[in-house]
DNA sequence: AAATTATACATAATTTTCTTATGTATCGGA
DNA sequence: TCCGATACATAAGAAAATTATGTATAATTT
């Protein structure tokens, strides 16, 4: 994913994130959309990226449809109405991860 | 570490920033800290934390004075000239990580 | 007084999650 | 024509945690 393992854990809500504000998406398009977003900073490799979208779709998290653009395949991913709930889940606890960063690397202008 | 899987990765800088303002601490001290800091939210596993910082005496990162509190042993851990400096690169590399995960989390607020 | 919880260290087996490497195939630009 | 980008996929290995276990002392609860 990155030169930094600080992400690791953070691929699978990041990818709920991107489909929760985007709708229907791509894995490849997923991967440009993270790099635009954080600069560069954010490399999503795909030994990390597909393995994650199957196991999201066998969970009911995600489904998906196959689509040909031109004579090239996308696989078009999208939440279920199991993984919308799910997303409200994780982006709670992406909330409080974060707080509680703040909160150590940041423990005088962090808010209580 | 903790029930949720966010904080894979981050236990080593957010070690090394305890120390950084702390100074001299022992290794459940630092769990302690840390559960009251993030109130609550971060629990660090014993497994996780003692090999982690046997792993940062072998670099060099920190370096240790085993004391006695009446027939109690404490190991102190302390950062290393070598150590400060990895800090402030560890450092820098959370504070491009927070803002990235921002950017994903909160698109409209995040500053650019 | 006995049992439980907290303090304080440590390690081993296992699991989770990622990186690296590899593979297939199409498309556009230099 | 070759290379980089697009677009999927999987396998082997590494990294970093969890869970379980172990030792031992101190404090608190029942």
């Amino acid at each position: 994913m990155k030169n930094s393992a600080l992400y690791k854990g953070c691929l699978e809500p990041i990818l709920l994130r991107l489909l929760k504000d985007h709708g229907r998406m791509y894995g490849y398009q997923m991967t440009q959309m993270v790099k635009d977003i954080t600069k560069g900073e954010l490399n999503i490799t795909e030994g990390a990226l597909y393995p994650l979208l199957h196991k999201l779709e066998e969970q009911g998290i995600v489904e998906t449809e196959t689509e040909m653009n031109g004579n090239r395949m996308r696989k078009y991913y999208s939440l279920t109405k199991a993984g919308k709930k799910q997303t409200s889940i994780a982006m709670e606890e992406m909330k409080a991860f974060m707080q509680s960063l703040e909160y150590i690397v940041n423990p005088k202008t962090a808010l209580g």
